[in-house]
RNA sequence: GGGCCGGUAGCUCAGUUGGUUAGAGCACACCCUUGAUAAGGGUGGGGUCGAAAGUUCGAGUCUUUCUCGGCCCA
C-alpha cells in the first residue's frame, strides 16, 4: 500500500503560465474561430449593450494610458456579453488634425522638400497613409491585450462615410443658424498658422518685456485728472499699437500722484489704484512723488485719454471702460485693452461699441490697420514699441518678466491672442447649452462625480469656435456671396457637397471648381467657397452620427462612452453637443471616466523621471492576463499606479489563481462532467460542499452587484479572496484526504467530484472577462460546453436553493472553533512536538450547547489531524488541547492511530 | 494662479448616518509539509488613517488651514 493505491491529481495544466509565448496563440486561435462573428451570430436578437469606442488619435505606439483604456473597455464588453446581452464593440480612430500635419511636415523638413510645392491634395494623401499605417500599428497592438472586437471593419474619422456626414452634421447647425461666423481673438500660433484649440495649448514658463506706459487724459470730469496721464503695465508691449481701450474697476480706489525727480516724468502726475501704489513706486523707481488727489474708480466714467504713441500717427480717441476683470494682482489697476488680442478687451470693447480690426496677420506681422509698424513681425516688435515710446516720453519704466504663457504643444512655440474671422457655434442662440444640461442630468455617470465635472465645463464654457486654418480635415461647406458678402444658406447644396464627399472624398473641395459643389441653381462666379477645415473635436464628436446611427449592428444612443476623465473637455464633451444640437439629447445612456496611469508614488509618468512603463515592456515580461488582472483590481475612478512591485503583486495572485484552476483540474484529471445545477440533490451532499455551495451563491450575489456598478476592484478582490481563503486554505486543504484517499466510488468522494465540476465551471466563467487567454486555456482542456470559446459562455445562473442562512452561521462557527485547533497545534509546533497537523490530536471542549450544535462534525477532518475528541466544558470558552499522536502511520492516509486505519486496513 | 478630485499597513483595497483595542488579501518573518511541490498549510509582526488646529462626551469619518499628488482651466 502506498501511492499506488491513492488518486494524486493529475493535469496537462501545467503549473507555470509562460503567458508572454502562449498568449500570441490564443490570439491566432480566436481568429481561427472567427470569434467576434461568432459571437455576433450566437446573439442575435439579444438586447444591444453597445459601448462606442472613443477613437484614439492614430498616431504613435500605444501607452499604458491607452491599454488601460482598452483593456476596461474589453471587461465592460466581455462582462455585459456573458450576462446574456449582445455586447457589440467597433473599435474606431481618429485621423485628421494638426499633429499628423506636423509629422508629415517633418518628414518634408527632413527630406529638404518644400511644403509650398506639393499641391494640398497630394500633402492629404501622406497625411492620409500615415494615419493608415498608425491605425493597423494600433490594430495589433490592441488585440494583443485581448481585445475582442470588429477589427475588420473599424471606423475612422477619414472614411469618405465620415467627412461626408460631419458635412451633414455641421449643415444641420447652418440650416438652424447657430453656426455663425464670428470676428474674434483666438489663440493662435504664428509658427503653424493656425488658430489652436484648447487642448493643443500647454502652458510654460516664457520671459516676457514688460512695461510702465501712460495715456494722457484728454477729458474727464474730474478737473484734476485733465492733466494726468493714466499709468499701465503691460506683458505684451507689441499690443500697444492695437490698443483701443482703457478698462478700470469702479470698486478701487485710485490716486493721482505727482513725480519729483529728475527723470522723464519729473513735473507729471500720473494716475494709477491705490493698493498697488506701493508697487508702481518700486518697479519704476519714483523716489519722490506728492498725493494730488485720492477718488473712487466709478469717476473714470465718460474719461477720454490719447495713445501714448500719438504723437506718431496713433491719434485717435481711447476711452475709459468700466470693467470687473481689472483686479490689483499686478499692474497699475488699469488694464490697456486691445481687442484684438484678448477675449476679455474684445468683449468689454464689444460691449461699448468699438470695433475690433485685423492688426496682425498670420504670419505675426502687422497689417496696414496699425500705422508705422506694418510688417514688423510682433515677436520682434517689442524692442522698436518700447523705443518708440521712450522718445515720446511715455515710458514709464521696462523690465522682463518669467511667467507662465501658453505655448503650442507641438512646436513649443508662444501663443497669441488674434482676432480671425472663425466660424463658431453658439451656446445661447438656439438654446444648446440649456439642452446640454439637461441631458447631463438624464445620463449615469460612473463615477458619479463626472456629472458635476462635466456640467460645471459646460456652464461656463464660450461658443464653440470650429474652424482651423489648415488643410487636413474636413471642409467647411460654406459658401460666400462675393457681392453681398452673406453666408449662402441652401441644405440642398450642403447635401451636394456631402454627396460629392461620400463618392470621392473630401479631398476635390481644394482643387476642384465651386460650381460642382454649388449645383445648377447658383453661378460659381458669384461664390467664393471658404477655405477652413473643421476642428477635429466636431470630427470626433459626429462619430455617433456616422457610426452608431449609420451601423445596423449598433444603436443610437450608445449604452456606454467610456474615456479617461481628460475627455469631460474632449470627447464627452463635444459629442455631448454635437449631438444636442443636432438631435436634442446625448448620444450616451451612461459615462464611464477613469483616471490616469501614473507610477508607484502616484507621480504621472515622464521622460524626465525616468517612471515610464510601456505596455510592451509588460507583455513581454508578464503577459496581457496580468496587464488585465493590474486594471481590474485597480480602482479606476482614480488615478491609477502601476511600478514592477506592483505587477508582482498581481502576478502572485495570478498565480494563487492558476493554482487553483490547477487543483480542480488536477483532481478531475482534466474530465470534465457536465453538471445540471438545479438538479444536484443539495441534502444528499456533505455539509461541507452545501456550504461551499452557499459561498459561492452568496459570492454571486455580489458578484452581480459589483458588476451592476462597474465596481471590478471589489468583483476582483472577492473572487481572489475566494480561491485563497475559502479554497486553497480551507475546502481544497480538507478535501485532499478525501480525493486522494478515499475510494473512486465513495459517495464521499463523488460528491466531492461533483463539487468540483460544479466549482470549475463557476470559476472559469466568473474570470473569463478578466483572464480571458488563461480561461481559454482552460477552457480548451475541459469543453465545459463544447463552445467554441469560453467567450461564447454566459454566466451561470446559481440556484437559489443553494442560499443556506443556517448552515453559513453554523460553519462560521466550525471556522472560529478551526482557528483555535490551529493556534493550539500551533503551539506544540512551536516547541518541536509535532510537525504535520497530523502527528496531533485534539481535544476540544465546548459548552453543551455547542456541543449540541456542533453535533456529528468530525473535527479530525476539519482540522486535518489525525483524531479530534469533544469533549464537555462548563465554560463558554472554547478550549482545545493539542497532543501528539500516538501509534502508526497508515501508509495511505497518513493519519496516526493505535488501531489499523479504519478505511486502509489491508 | 483658479476649479475639481484624492492621500487608510510595503502593495492593492474595505471602513455604513462620527461611537468599543482601524479591517481583508498579498508581500514580509518564523514554523510545518514534501501526495497541488519553482506548489501547499499554520502562526505572527506591521498603521499617531498626509500634517496641524477646531467642533464634539467621542473624528479615519464633520469644519478650517497647510502639504503632497492628479486632471482640467488661465
Amino acid at each position: 500500500m502506498g501511492k499506488e493505491n491513492i488518486n494524486l491529481p493529475k493535469t496537462e495544466f501545467s503549473m507555470k503560465a509562460n503567458l508572454p509565448n502562449k498568449e500570441p496563440g490564443i490570439i491566432d486561435f480566436w481568429n481561427k474561430i472567427d470569434l467576434y462573428n461568432n459571437l455576433r451570430t450566437t446573439s442575435k436578437g439579444k438586447e444591444k449593450f453597445v459601448l462606442h469606442d472613443g477613437p484614439p488619435y492614430a498616431n504613435g505606439d500605444i501607452h499604458m494610458g491607452t491599454a488601460l483604456n482598452k483593456i476596461l473597455k474589453d471587461l465592460i464588453v466581455k462582462f455585459h456579453q456573458m450576462s446574456g446581452k449582445d455586447s457589440v464593440y467597433v473599435p474606431g480612430w481618429d485621423c485628421h488634425g494638426l499633429p499628423i500635419e506636423w509629422k508629415i511636415e517633418e518628414e518634408y523638413k527632413k527630406n529638404k522638400k518644400n511644403k509650398n510645392e506639393i499641391s494640398v491634395n497630394e500633402f492629404r494623401k501622406e497625411c492620409r497613409e500615415f494615419a493608415s499605417e498608425w491605425i493597423k500599428v494600433h490594430k495589433k497592438q490592441f488585440k494583443r491585450l485581448g481585445v475582442v472586437g470588429d477589427w475588420e471593419n473599424y471606423y475612422s474619422t477619414m472614411t469618405f462615410d465620415a467627412e461626408a456626414q460631419i458635412v451633414r452634421e455641421l449643415g444641420k447647425f447652418l440650416k438652424e443658424g447657430s453656426l455663425y461666423r464670428g470676428y474674434k481673438p483666438v489663440l493662435w500660433s504664428t509658427v503653424e498658422k493656425t488658430a489652436l484649440a484648447d487642448a493643443e495649448v500647454e502652458y510654460l514658463d516664457h520671459k516676457s518685456d514688460t512695461i510702465y506706459t501712460s495715456f494722457k487724459v484728454k477729458k474727464s470730469k474730474i478737473d484734476k485728472l485733465n492733466k494726468s496721464e493714466i499709468i499701465i503695465w503691460t506683458t505684451t508691449p507689441w499690443t500697444i499699437p492695437a490698443n483701443k481701450a482703457l478698462a478700470y474697476n469702479e470698486k478701487l480706489k485710485y490716486l493721482i500722484i505727482k513725480i519729483e525727480d529728475d527723470s522723464d516724468f519729473n513735473g507729471r502726475q500720473i494716475v494709477l489704484a491705490e493698493a498697488l501704489l506701493k508697487l508702481v513706486l518700486e518697479e519704476c523707481k519714483i523716489k519722490k512723488f506728492k498725493k494730488i488727489l485720492e477718488f473712487p474708480g466709478k469717476e473714470f466714467k465718460g474719461t477720454v485719454c490719447e495713445h501714448p504713441l500719438a504723437g506718431i500717427g496713433f491719434s485717435y480717441d481711447i476711452p475709459m471702460l468700466e470693467a470687473s476683470f481689472v483686479t490689483t494682482e499686478q499692474g497699475s489697476g488699469i488694464v490697456h485693452c486691445a481687442p484684438s488680442h484678448g477675449p476679455d478687451d474684445f468683449n468689454l470693447c464689444l460691449k461699448n461699441g468699438i470695433k475690433t480690426l485685423e492688426t496682425v496677420d498670420g504670419d505675426g506681422k502687422y497689417t496696414k490697420n496699425v500705422p508705422l509698424f506694418e510688417g514688423v513681425h510682433i515677436f520682434k516688435a517689442n524692442k522698436i514699441i518700447i523705443e518708440k515710446l521712450k522718445t515720446e516720453k511715455n515710458l514709464l519704466a521696462s523690465g522682463e518678466l518669467v511667467h507662465q504663457y501658453p505655448h503650442s504643444w507641438r512646436s513649443k512655440a508662444p501663443l497669441v491672442h488674434r482676432a480671425t474671422p472663425q466660424w463658431f457655434i453658439s451656446m445661447e442662440s438656439h438654446g444648446l447649452r440649456k439642452k446640454a444640461l439637461k441631458a447631463i442630468d438624464d445620463t449615469e455617470f460612473y463615477p458619479s462625480k463626472g456629472k458635476e465635472r462635466l456640467k460645471s465645463m459646460i456652464e461656463t464654457r464660450p461658443d464653440w469656435c470650429v474652424s482651423r486654418q489648415r488643410v487636413w480635415g474636413v471642409p467647411i461647406p460654406v459658401f460666400i456671396s462675393k457681392k453681398t458678402n452673406e453666408i449662402l444658406l441652401d441644405e440642398k447644396v450642403t447635401e451636394n457637397v456631402a454627396n460629392i464627399f461620400e463618392k470621392e472624398g473630401a479631398d476635390c473641395w481644394f482643387t476642384d471648381d465651386v460650381q460642382k459643389f454649388l449645383g445648377k441653381k447658383y453661378k460659381g462666379k458669384d461664390y467664393e467657397k471658404m477655405s477652413d477645415i473643421v476642428e477635429v473635436w466636431f470630427d470626433s464628436g459626429s462619430t455617433h452620427a456616422y457610426v452608431l446611427e449609420k451601423r445596423k449592428d449598433l444603436k443610437w444612443p450608445a449604452s456606454m462612452y467610456l474615456e479617461g476623465s481628460d475627455q469631460h473637455r474632449g470627447w464627452f464633451h463635444s459629442s455631448l453637443l454635437e449631438s444636442c444640437g443636432t438631435r436634442g439629447r446625448a448620444p450616451f445612456d451612461s459615462i464611464l471616466s477613469h483616471g490616469f496611469v501614473v507610477d508607484g508614488k502616484g507621480l504621472k509618468m515622464s521622460k524626465s523621471l525616468g517612471n515610464i512603463i510601456s505596455p510592451e515592456e509588460i507583455l513581454k515580461k508578464y503577459g496581457a492576463d496580468i496587464l488585465r488582472i493590474w486594471v481590474t483590481a485597480s480602482d479606476y475612478s482614480e488615478d491609477l499606479r502601476i511600478d514592477y512591485s506592483i505587477l508582482e503583486q498581481h502576478a502572485e495572485s495570478y498565480r494563487k489563481i492558476r493554482n487553483t484552476f490547477r487543483y480542480i483540474l488536477g483532481n478531475l484529471n482534466d474530465k470534465f462532467e457536465k453538471v445540471d445545477f438545479d438538479k444536484i440533490d443539495i441534502n444528499k451532499l456533505p455539509e461541507l460542499e452545501q456550504y461551499m455551495l452557499h459561498k459561492i451563491y452568496n459570492l454571486n450575489i455580489n458578484f452581480e452587484k459589483n458588476f451592476k456598478v462597474y465596481n471590478f476592484h471589489t468583483l476582483y478582490k472577492d473572487l481572489l479572496n475566494f480561491c485563497t481563503v475559502d479554497l486553497s486554505a480551507f475546502y481544497f486543504d480538507i478535501r485532499k484526504d478525501t480525493l486522494y484517499c478515499d475510494p473512486i466510488n465513495s459517495t464521499k468522494r463523488k460528491s466531492t467530484i461533483v463539487f468540483l465540476n460544479v466549482l470549475v465551471e463557476i470559476l472559469l466563467k466568473w474570470f473569463a472577462p478578466i483572464l480571458s487567454f488563461t480561461t481559454e486555456e482552460i477552457y480548451s482542456l475541459l469543453k465545459i460546453d463544447n463552445k467554441k470559446s469560453i467567450h461564447l459562455e454566459n454566466f451561470p445562473n446559481i440556484p437559489s436553493i443553494w442560499n443556506n442562512q443556517d448552515l453559513k452561521n453554523k460553519w462560521s462557527e466550525l471556522i472560529r472553533i478551526r482557528e483555535i485547533c490551529n493556534s493550539s497545534i500551533e503551539l506544540k509546533r512551536a516547541s518541536k512536538e509535532i510537525g504535520s497537523s497530523l502527528e496531533a490530536n485534539l481535544i476540544i471542549n465546548l459548552n453543551e450547547e455547542m456541543i449540541k450544535f456542533t453535533e456529528g462534525v468530525d473535527f479530525s477532518e476539519l482540522c486535518i489531524t489525525s483524531d479530534a475528541k469533544v469533549e464537555k466544558s462548563k465554560s463558554d470558552e472554547i478550549v482545545v488541547k493539542t497532543i501528539k499522536a500516538e501509534g502508526h502511520k497508515c501508509p495511505v492516509c497518513w493519519k496516526i492511530s493505535k488501531n489499523q486505519c479504519e478505511r486502509h486496513s489491508v
